[in-house]
DNA sequence: TCAAAACTTGTAAGCGCTTACATATGTTTA
DNA sequence: TAAACATATGTAAGCGCTTACAAGTTTTGA
C-alpha cells in the first residue's frame, strides 16, 4: 500500500501519534514521565506501524546498549554452555542481553573479540580465566568496561573475579588419591600455557604430592585440547610407557570419558585395573560406567552470581571477588591401585 | 595524559594524520582508493591512537553490519552447538561475524530475538525448521532481511532452506525395526506443537508403520521437553505399561543415552531386552555402552553450507533450498523384539 | 487568588560514522 | 597546448535515536 514501504522509525510514529519525537522517546523509555493520554496515543502509533527502534542508533544516541558480552572459550562444550546458560537468564531477568563469542582458547583471537565486542558497545565484559596481556585491562579501563573474570579466582588478582580456586579445588581428590596408595601418578590436561585454570589443577596434585613425600616431577603429565577422541588417545600414551600410572587424573571429565572408554578397549577393569577421575561434573559424568569420580563445580550458581555482579558493576557499585565452593564426588572411578 | 583520555574517534585520527574524516574513513574500508603515502599516514595515527571504529556508528551510517544473527532453540545441546561452530567458522571466513540467541524452544521468544538481531542490523537470519507465524516472514520481507531456514528440508516451503527431511531420515531406521519383528513400539519425542523437527521424525515412523501393515496409532509416543533426566523418566514411563515396547525410538540421541541409563538401572539388556534408538549421532552416542544406533546428520557441512548460501543471500545471488543426506548407523542398541 | 513548584511536552543539538557530490590535481589525447 | 578525462581528497548532509534545556500547563499552598 504505502509505497515508500521502508521501516517505520521513531519520526513517523510521531508524526502518526501527533507528538514530538521526544515524547515517543520517552514513552518507550521512561513511559512514567507521560501523561496516560499521551502514552496511549503513541502505543497505538507504535502498534499500527510495527515500529521496533533501531539499535545502532539507540546505542550511538545513549551510549549504552544494556548489552553485556562475554567471551568463552568454545561453545562445543558443556561446561561453558551450562554456566552460560545461567548467566544469560540472570542476564535477562536483569533486563540486559548477553552477546557470546568464542575465543578457541587463542588469546590473539580472544583480544579480537573483545574488541569486536567493546566496539558493539557491550556495557561490561565476562571472560574466562585472568590469564591474559596486561594491556587488555588498561584498554578496558581507559574506555569504562568494566570485566568479571571468571572460572577462577585468586585471592590476590587485581581484577574482580567470580569462581573457585582450582588448585585447592582438586586437593583433597588427589590426596585421596595418594591415601589410597597411588604413587604413579598420571595427569591429561588441556595446553597449559595461557590457561590458568589447567596449570592450577596441575599445580593443585603437585603440591599434594610434594606434601605427601612423593616427588611431584614423577607427575606423568599429557597435555593435549580438549576432546573425547583426545582423552583417549593421552590415556593409551600413558598405559604405554615402561611402567604405567596406576591413576590417571584428568582436567577435566571430557578427558575422563575418552580416558574410560579407552581403557575398556584396552580391556582393563575400572577401577580395578586403572583409576580415573575427573574435574567439572558434567551431566555425562553420572552417564558413564562407571559412574565418575570427579570435581563437582556449582557453574549455574557461578553464572547467576556473575550476572548480578556484573550489572552491579555496570551500576558503579562496588564489588569484590567471590570464591566459590567446589566438592568431590566420589562416585565408582577410583580404587585403590592393583596390587604388583 | 591527555586530560580528556575519551576513547578517540575518526575524527581525532582524521586531525593527527592531517586528512579530512572522509580519507580516513575510506582508509579504513577501501584502501585501495588513496596514495601510498596518505594511507600510510593514516594508519599511522590509527596506530598511535590505538584507535577503533565504532560498530554502531558504523552500522548506523553504511546500513549494513556484515553481520549475521542466528537463533537456536537452546546451546545446552551438542548438536546445535556443532552446526553451529562450523557456521560460525565458515563465516569468519567470509568476513562476517555471527551473533547467536535462544528461543529455548518458545515460539514467542523466538520472534523477539528475531526482532532484537534485526534491530542490532543483523544483515541476515539463520533459523532453525520452518515453524514459525507467516507473519514474521513478512516483517523480514519487509526489512529485506533475507532468512535460511536450517535442520530441515521441505521441497514445497516458500523459504530457502537448508537441511534433510526428517520425515525421509528416519524412514530407513524404521523399516529396520519392523523387519527385526518389532510391533510393540515406543517413541520419546520433543514436544512436537511448534517443532517440525519433532514431528516429521514421528510420521516418519508412523508411516512406515502404515507401510508395513501395523497400526500408526498404536505407537506410544511420550513428548518431553529434551534432556537426559526426561530420557530417563520418559523410558520408565514406557517400559511400566501393561504391555511395554520392545523397542523404544528416540527422536534424538539426548534421550537415548538417558534411556539406555534407565534400562541399565531396570536391569534390562540392551539389546536382548529392550531395543534403544537414536537421532543425530552426537559424540556420545560412540561413547555410551552399548554404542547406540542412531541417524546420522552432517551438522558441520550443513553450517558450513548455510554460511555459504546466507552471504550469497545477502549479495542478492539467486539461491535454492539444498537437501542433506542422512544415514543410519546401526550399532549395537538395535535387536530383534525378546521372543515373548 | 496568585506565585511558586511540579509536571508535561517540545526544540534542537549531537552521538561517530559513511558517502554523494564537489573540488583539486595529474594525465592523456588530438 | 587546451580540452577531456581519470584520480585523490575534501565538504557536508545525513543515518535514527536520546536528552539538555526551554516552554507551556497544571497543581499546590497560604
Amino acid at each position: 500500500m504505502n509505497e515508500r514501504s521502508a521501516v517505520p522509525k521513531l519520526a513517523d510514529v510521531a508524526r502518526q501519534a501527533g507528538v514530538s519525537t521526544a515524547t515517543v522517546s520517552r514513552c518507550l523509555n521512561t513511559p512514567e514521565q507521560l501523561t496516560e493520554a499521551t502514552r496511549k496515543k503513541v502505543l497505538q502509533a507504535v502498534q499500527n506501524l510495527g515500529y521496533a527502534p533501531n539499535f545502532n542508533a539507540q546505542a550511538l544516541a545513549a551510549k549504552r546498549t544494556n548489552t553485556v558480552g562475554a567471551i568463552i572459550p568454545t561453545m562445543e562444550n558443556a561446561i561453558f554452555a551450562r554456566g552460560l546458560q545461567a548467566f544469560q537468564e540472570e542476564l535477562g531477568l536483569l533486563g540486559m542481553t548477553l552477546l557470546v563469542a568464542c575465543s578457541s582458547y587463542d588469546n590473539e583471537l580472544e583480544e579480537q573479540q573483545i574488541r569486536a565486542l567493546t566496539a558493539r558497545g557491550a556495557d561490561a565484559l565476562f571472560v574466562i580465566g585472568h590469564n591474559r596481556s596486561p594491556h587488555i585491562y588498561e584498554y578496558l579501563e581507559q574506555r569504562g568496561v568494566p570485566v568479571l573474570v571468571s572460572w577462577t579466582h585468586k585471592k590476590h588478582a587485581k581484577q574482580i573475579s567470580i569462581g573457585f580456586d582450582n588448585r585447592k579445588a582438586i586437593k583433597p581428590l588427589a590426596e585421596k588419591i595418594i591415601e589410597l596408595g597411588h604413587k604413579n601418578i598420571g595427569f591429561i590436561s588441556a595446553p597449559i600455557a595461557e590457561n590458568d585454570r589447567a596449570s592450577d589443577r596441575v599445580e593443585g596434585v603437585r603440591s599434594v604430592m610434594q606434601a605427601s613425600g612423593l616427588n611431584p616431577d614423577d607427575l606423568k603429565l599429557i597435555e593435549t585440547p580438549y576432546s573425547i577422541d583426545n582423552g583417549q588417545a593421552a590415556f593409551n600414551t600413558l598405559m604405554s610407557e615402561h611402567t604405567p600410572p596406576t591413576v590417571v587424573i584428568c582436567g577435566n571429565d571430557v578427558f575422563s570419558v575418552g580416558a574410560v572408554k579407552a581403557a575398556k578397549a584396552r580391556g582393563y577393569k575400572v577401577p580395578k585395573d586403572i583409576s580415573i577421575t575427573g574435574f567439572d561434573d558434567i551431566e555425562l559424568a553420572k552417564v558413564i560406567e562407571p559412574a565418575l569420580t570427579t570435581v563437582h563445580v556449582p557453574h549455574r550458581r557461578m553464572g547467576k552470581l556473575a550476572a548480578q555482579m556484573l550489572v552491579d558493576m555496570i551500576h558503579n557499585r562496588k564489588q569484590q571477588s567471590r570464591e566459590l565452593d567446589t566438592s568431590v564426588k566420589f562416585r565408582d572411578t577410583l580404587g585403590p591401585p592393583r596390587p604388583q
